[in-house]
DNA sequence: CTGCATCCGCCTCGATACTG
DNA sequence: CAGTATCGAGGCGGATGCAG
């Protein structure tokens, strides 16, 4: 029972003390999709065994990166602290570094809305912002978020908007195939497996901002041709 | 022998699959430290039995993030590939989030000059560049590094140079004391801990480089008051 | 029915011994 | 020096049981 540890007086050793054991960042990066029932957990992480999500899930309460909260109505639940909310950036710097390791034979395996939100997060570059208050919001298997772009400041959350200046409907699958470079976006569109509605000119500052489009930044550029809509 | 899989269509569990098992990480870091020899890992790596070590090296390999190289004179070593460099961020992001977990019982584990060296480049916060250039040499337990700012970037390199504005001189453990903020620098130099040679002036200026000193950004803009100046 | 705890087979881990 | 071979202990993964 005594906690395994690396014994090193180093910052790195000393988090993976906390969070480098086996399912332990995946129950992390659950939480940092939006808070989650144990129920919730264990259906998102198959294979992880029900009395090894209940330990890691001790440990990460111990370790004050977890904490018991209300989910959907009064069930029990679990969110992050804001210690826990601070693996964000780690967490989504392992994933940028991931989705250039995303293998052909790895798209046999399981996917949720989820992940796809967790990469386009991770794929926005903020020195790529557009210079134009815009909002794309993200239809992804019927789950909802968006990017805000205000201020030259991308931000994404769960959920949808108002008057979002473009919508994207895709499956994550395909949100992913994009995402890790192996489907171009314009050939998705063309085969359908990905449709746009609203403003057509905020597609490419869209995928600008994710690196996927424009090996130049001619695009952020046109500040005047799309000013003072919707957004919102 | 077959590798354990999460399974998982997302780029955080692919990430894990190559790089997620025990010590895996760790073996980076050493490597992003400087390139080792198989009995320098080892060495590095207290507790981590030498099959587990082979295996590991072996899988990295295969994942086309470690190569195999000359180190030293003409042993075989090993050294990151350019995939393997970019898991330096990822990393140093994890390490920057662990500086905040050093507990003070860490403090019995064992210690070496490049985790300090690591820890330092963690704290490195490019919106904090002086606008002065300069470098500041650190040898910490006679294994010498050095901060380079240049052109509003600061660069951190092993080995010495020419002409630094500051040499500080100390040991691993203080330094890591120090970046986990348990013990505060100028307490540090109070008591002999931490010593320093060059222009007195740059040493505020480095601290707040490393958000150890400075509630605001005050000394950032102190342009004029040490312009022009060796620094190579 | 959800939220775990218990039990069990297996595989990974860690230490030691051994070889090219 | 750079690993491979071996083996006990324990973490992991799956099935089942039970309490709120």
């Amino acid at each position: 029972m005594a906690k395994r540890s690396y014994g090193q007086y180093c910052a790195l050793a000393q988090a993976l003390d906390v969070v480098g054991e086996r399912w332990t960042i995946l129950i992390i990066r659950e939480l940092l999709i939006r808070p989650r029932r144990y129920a919730e957990l264990l259906q998102a992480l198959p294979g992880v065994g029900t009395n090894l999500l209940a330990d890691r899930i001790r440990q990460l309460m111990e370790a004050g990166v977890v904490r018991a909260a209300d989910v959907h109505d009064r069930r029990s639940g679990y969110e992050l602290t804001t210690r826990g909310e601070a693996l964000r950036e780690p967490v989504l710097a392992l994933a940028r570094w991931g989705l250039e390791t995303m293998t052909e034979q790895a798209r046999s395996g399981h996917v949720t809305p989820g992940w796809a939100q967790l990469g386009v997060e991770a794929l926005i570059d903020q020195a790529r912002v557009p210079d134009v208050d815009e909002c794309y919001m993200m239809n992804v298997d019927d789950e909802i978020f968006t990017i805000v772009v205000s201020n030259g400041h991308a931000r994404i959350h769960r959920g949808p908007v108002d008057q979002p200046t473009i919508t994207i409907s895709t499956d994550a699958m395909t949100m992913i195939d994009i995402g890790s470079r192996k489907l171009d976006p314009i050939a998705a569109l063309a085969d359908q497996r990905v449709s746009v509605i609203g403003r057509a000119d905020a597609m490419p500052r869209f995928l600008h901002l994710l690196g996927l489009y424009g090996p130049s930044s001619h695009l952020t550029n046109a500040r005047q041709t799309a000013a003072g809509q919707a957004g919102r």
